[in-house]
DNA sequence: CATGAATGAGACTTCATTCAT
DNA sequence: TATGAATGAAGTCTCATTCAT
């Protein structure tokens, strides 16, 4: 009854991934979510309360399973840079599982500064904040150089992110197994060995 | 022609900043424009075809300044890393000199994957191949390291621009002069030294 | 079966009341007279076969047992004019013991002329010839004058109280006792006695 | 071009006038009034906010004309029996002018307690007011008995004329003009003259 | 009897775009 | 050029009603 029975509710909300993703939030209408999900108009409206609602709640399941991932990271016993490096993997692996929901969190929320980032800026910046907190012990421990601000070289570090996942987003392409695990050696090489020979 | 009478046109352009930058481009009329410019409603598509030719008109105008300036530091004598402070110092006295037109930028086009991002993606590339070419020079002058993709470092380089213009954006303050500068040093100290003590 | 059991019909009937009478019958959802009933959604239409129904359900069930009351006073061997006190009186006291029910039948029904109203035209029709009635009496009887077509006094008694109970609706006090009793007597004061001195 | 002219404004408030009185408020929709009309559904949002907006418009136009005649015939020489018998014909004459409109007042405004005459509830008692006066001042000079609250008195003659007004709404019949003229009388002659003979 | 998920036809409102002046 | 009235296609959201359990 629990599992292998139509929970409507995920259903709507793994087809308003795929819309989203596709079409984009603002172009998309409410029907293309019900169409995708194979369910009558009115049942969206039955578990949420307008469009927004629907990538709000996307967004917040996501981002608390990463706030979560994160501050495992930043509590393991693991070197600063491994952390980074932790972050970085679990962000990129989560775009490899489900590209679509990580486009949508990026592209509708993040990025979008003026509607849904706004609404959930705290959210984002809590993530910042895990990140600088890593960055902080890191120049303590005296293996991260102190001239940077913690909180500038978070959110540098988690811009590079989101620029890459952009970078994937915009190519349209099936990324290899390789190209994941590859960027993310880059990325942490990027951040914490510089361009500087 | 071009001083004494009033140029309807620029007017429509220069309020259409005002208004995509208060309201977000999905979220505003085009009315608004219309009202902010002080011009009556027939006459934006007079000079327009369409709202988003407005916005398109706004990027490209914008954009080619910055295509010459990121050239211009590209060709010119100084070292590899002051090539890119040059670029970094470029767009953040762009921000500081009319931060509404570049949010309009940032937000609606550069990072709107699904829309106008998609429409100008060869326009942005463009930027990107410019500053690999930067990166490049220097890993063959042998200033910047090799293990570094050239077009990744060029990407995680413009990446943190944008991260950094984005966290104002969301900011709403007015950034004070002390912090452009400031910004300009970090960025470029971020990028080519990394984290790494 | 009568007494012990809880009578969700009748459950749902009440809370109909209450719910027309805060919200008015078209903006209010049948899904606030389950809530307010405290039952499924789905049982109001096991018992009801629409909205309407428990409306009309509503009407009928009052609008009966006031002709009777009505048959009641006419029948009776009171003078005229204590005829159409008891009226007055019986129709104050309904409102006074549920103001709510004497609300929506006023308002939705008697005098929605578009809807509730037409279709139960007959029903109000009868109240009006039995008042009628006795005011035809009172002039054969020579107590009232023939000067007024008794179906137009009729009508205008019953505008009357029915103009009082929409001031008390509207007024959405708690009306005092002495009120009602003062009224009733005012009532039949006016139709009866008149403004001139 | 100010009188000749499609003025579409007007075309829309008469248009909603005939379809409200047909359908009633709640059960026409916009675009059935943009079809009596004959013109664009887009353009009754242009002249108003929305279809309510309509509605009060019609009622606040009518009855300020209104709440003119009221006090026009309160400051007239005129007995005091007179000038109710005025006002009874100003009401009455505007139903024979215009029945839809004096319908839609009646049924979807003044007589309306849950939406509509709630919000004009003020403008509505300012009539009763004005009539009060009128019998106030007809028992300061000793032609009305002073019984009778003249409050009261002021809302049993504007109950008795809505009430006739909705007989001859429910009725549907195109009233001969000798019943109009009768009614005034009738009218007059019930509430000055009571019943008893 | 009882439940509440599921359905889908509408309704209102918005607004980009056109057009007559 | 300039104006703003006019158009009508969409889109969101509501909610009466049905139905499977």
């Amino acid at each position: 009854m629990t599992s292998g029975a139509a929970d409507k509710r995920r259903l709507i909300l793994d087809a308003a991934v795929r819309v989203f993703a596709r079409q984009g939030f603002h172009t998309c209408r409410v029907s293309d979510i019900a169409d995708e999900a194979g369910v009558a108009y009115g049942l969206v409206y039955h578990y949420f309360p307008s469009k927004e609602a629907i990538l709000d709640t996307l967004f917040l399941e996501r981002w608390e399973v990463m706030l979560a991932a994160i501050d495992e990271a930043a509590a393991s016993d693991l070197a600063p840079r491994e952390q980074l490096r932790a972050i970085a993997s679990f962000i990129v692996d989560s775009y490899r599982h489900d590209p679509d929901l990580m486009k949508v969190i990026v592209v509708e929320v993040t990025r979008a500064a003026n509607t849904f980032g706004r609404t959930h800026l705290e959210q984002i910046m809590r993530a910042y904040e895990s990140m600088a907190r890593i960055v902080a012990q890191g120049q303590a421990a005296g293996v991260f150089r102190s001239e940077v601000d913690a909180t500038f070289a978070a959110q540098a570090f988690y811009g590079l992110i989101e620029q890459v996942l952009t970078q994937w987003i915009f190519s349209e392409r099936e990324i290899p197994a390789e190209e994941f695990e590859h960027v993310k050696a880059e990325l942490v090489e990027m951040i914490c060995g510089g361009l500087d020979g």
